[in-house]
DNA sequence: ACCTGAACACCGTTCAAGT
DNA sequence: ACCTGAACACCGTTCAAGT
């Protein structure tokens, strides 16, 4: 069997993607550069929709599963957040029409792709706790506040992608820049809500989980 | 004349947009609709790409122009950009299709488009300048303030409408409410960057323009 | 269990005409 | 200036076969 038909049409479909965006994925075409009749994708999957599925369930679970020698130790817990973040715009911006399938709505309803969406969710909900033991975030809803950095980076890749984000060919406001900003205004909000002055030493140490 | 059939075209293709998405805007469906031959298309609009750049174009002229009965006085700039916001998202709540059409890449550049689009963005950056001037939002470039509550707007209901913001079906983080806890943690930075405890009264005191 | 070839209904787009 | 009808190349999907 060698590669498996399968496989190679999921990776026929991920290159056509990238080349030319959803629309240039073509059934026919993924047969074609695979080496098989045009209908041949359809004893491996029940139509088009579910091909593209299995691309973005693909996507999505190889970047959960970074590789952990890339996720060098950051100084501190918001730092990753930003890297995380930044790291994700990044991959909006290098591969949109990835970015889109992943984030499109699944008309159909892939084990892979929920429960992948949900590993990633989780952990970014981690690194957003992390941070708020260490006073950069302020207390609350650990998710909601997750859901807040994972909306706006969301929002930003997207219009920025779209060229929606700078107004007059400025550089005025990056999807990057914008993640920045918010860590800053949302440290000062954590300092407001307990100053690291009440009673012990510096505000970075260790403290017990949530 | 009567009508004109350009616009009876741009109301068929809006009106297939809003029931069936792009895929359901067809070139021959939009003249069958309009009672001309599924070619007549042709004679007004280049190709399907610009007919649909027509669409969004009138859409976001509409969304701009909204008549100033229903923007009604509000009782600061803080609930004006709230409730601007939260328009936002509910416009893209209930129109989706128009929604991230509007919001797609533009392959055709529309000079329509391109205007509409810098008048949206020119009416925000005013409420944020003046909310800066009652001290509901920190100082610092509104234009950039502007565009992160563009992209967490943008972001959340994206994300909302593809069902990825909640994550386990619990109502956990409406798009609405991020604006809202973005709005109170700008807030807080606002009053930690100027304390109202300076010199003045109250610090919602009308002061001169920007 | 996997693949092929013909076929069907649908598209976007072009072209030669019509008025 | 606007519209029509035939035609072309392309799709997704189905079906009857083949091994």
């Amino acid at each position: 069997m060698g590669p498996g038909t399968r496989d190679a049409l999921i990776d026929a479909a991920a290159g056509l993607l990238d080349e030319g965006g959803v629309e240039a994925v073509t059934l026919r075409e993924v047969g074609r550069r695979v080496g098989v009749s045009h209908n041949a994708p359809y004893k491996h999957f029940a139509n088009k929709e579910t091909l593209l599925a299995a691309v973005a369930a693909r996507e999505l679970q190889r970047r959960v599963a970074i590789p952990p020698e890339t996720r060098e130790r950051r100084p501190s817990p918001e730092e990753e957040l930003r890297a995380t973040m930044h790291r994700y715009i990044a991959w909006a911006r290098e591969h949109p029409a990835r970015f889109k399938l992943v984030f499109g709505a699944w008309s159909v309803d892939s084990q892979e792709l929920g429960t992948a969406a949900h590993s990633a969710q989780a952990q970014l909900t981690g690194i957003v706790t992390a941070a708020q033991d260490t006073g950069a975030l302020p207390p609350g809803d650990p998710v909601r506040l997750a859901s807040l950095f994972r909306a706006l980076a969301h929002g930003g890749a997207d219009l920025a992608s779209a060229g929606h984000l700078a107004p007059d060919g400025k550089g005025h406001a990056s999807p990057e820049q914008l993640i920045d900003d918010l860590l800053g205004y949302l440290r000062v909000a954590a300092e407001a809500a307990h100053p690291p002055t009440s009673r012990s030493g510096p505000a970075s140490s260790t403290s017990s989980p949530a």
